[in-house]
DNA sequence: AACCATACTCGTACTTTGTACGATGTCAAG
DNA sequence: CTTGACATCGTACAAAGTACGAGTATGGTT
């Protein structure tokens, strides 16, 4: 009996696809960091098995290649209808939001090579977009130096301590006698200004990025 | 028989050290890049056994610390002598250097948690140096932006194709008709700009650090 | 010079990982 | 019901980190 003609009951055969393992791989990705994304871990947490993930995906390496790609395509396109600053501006605040979620993004993107499709589509929009207000030799230069600020804040972002738990320890070990005498320089910033009620290490990402996308109009004016 | 009193003839024990260890971790990861850089391979390289290792270094995550911090060593650090802006970008070229000689570095840093010892001095004589010009306030900003910028930029060059070999695949891979219909920012870019004879990417990392220090400088003047 | 505590070296083995191979199961079309 | 294409997964192996404890050398004390 029960040859079972359509989905009855047993609900456990979602049908892997390429698509449900990158989306697993991307959230569990966000729950445990890259470090500890495993294909065991993968499969149990798609009620699979590890090997039944290599008949969907070719290999971990694509795994990686493909949450990367991802990750892109949650970045915010920019809007070309505004002028390219604000349209500029809006996505490097975009981008800076998704890699704050996916931590582990940055350093995983220097070892990929093969940008997927929504890599290349989104560097395509955003030359587009300098293109429209800028030069040829000016549009490579902003989109060097944008990038890298992106990225870079983004790293150091990661590296800070997330929130409450490891602080206060890190704080206690830095903010020491020890870090007065040898570091005098860094006890200042930390105890005069790090530290401060009012400062947020975020707030500092508008700050570089508009001071970097202003000096950028001044030159293209005066080129 | 020969109970081998002294260093006699096998030459083979150079007593390991933690220094040795990690200069033979630094050497290595130089190589082979840090993603082949094992225990075992180590060892091998050191003339020694994994086990003997684990005597001087506690596990293999102190390793990846501890070469960061011969990393940070590496950069030189800003001359006190001169003003601020052209000590900070003297120490931004040599960080820019160092990392680029080093490209596992960087994304490294970011995994990592406890700063090592050459982290906390050179951070401290950086910020040292921005104080000698700037407000608490400007400090906080320029060391913000300026990192970014030079661990991004270092990031963006650790993905290019190194030299030559893989290039052309890549190139060949991407300015085809594929491109030129789907991306026509990106090939335009990279037919006009990227691909002419006198570019160089590395050449937009001055443009950039020079835009960023003059952007500051003028900021704090205004302040 | 003889001795011993201490520090170093390393053989073995266990666990976790990526993934190759091939057997088993499932389902649509005939 | 049969068939063949595709999806699932059990088993197994190699390479990695590293715990354990047995050997071996060293340098200080008599």
């Amino acid at each position: 009996m029960a040859t079972a003609t359509a989905t009855t009951q047993p609900a456990k055969r979602p049908r892997m696809t390429r698509e449900r393992v990158l989306a697993g791989a991307l959230e569990l990705a966000d729950q445990t960091g890259v470090a500890d994304l495993t294909i065991r871990r993968l499969a149990e947490a798609l009620g699979s098995k590890p090997m039944t993930i290599y008949h969907h995906v070719p290999s971990k390496d694509e795994i990686l290649d493909g949450i990367v790609d991802l990750v892109f395509a949650e970045i915010d396109l920019p809007d070309l209808e505004l002028d390219w600053k604000p349209a500029v501006r809006a996505r490097c605040v975009s981008a800076r939001e998704v890699l704050a979620r996916h931590p582990w993004a940055v350093p995983l993107m220097e070892s990929r090579r093969s940008p997927g499709p929504a890599t290349l589509r989104h560097h395509d929009a955003v030359v587009a977009c300098l293109r429209s207000g800028l030069s040829l030799t000016m549009t490579g230069h902003a989109y060097a130096v944008l990038d890298a600020f992106v990225y870079g804040f983004a790293i150091q972002e990661a590296a800070l301590p997330s929130a409450g738990d490891e602080m206060d320890e890190v704080v206690d070990d830095l903010v020491t006698d020890e870090l007065a005498d040898h570091f005098p320089a860094l006890h200042e910033f930390a105890t005069g200004r790090a530290m401060q009620p009012g400062y947020d290490f975020g707030d500092e990402f508008e700050f570089g990025l508009d001071l970097i996308l202003d000096a950028l109009e001044a030159r293209s004016h005066s080129e």
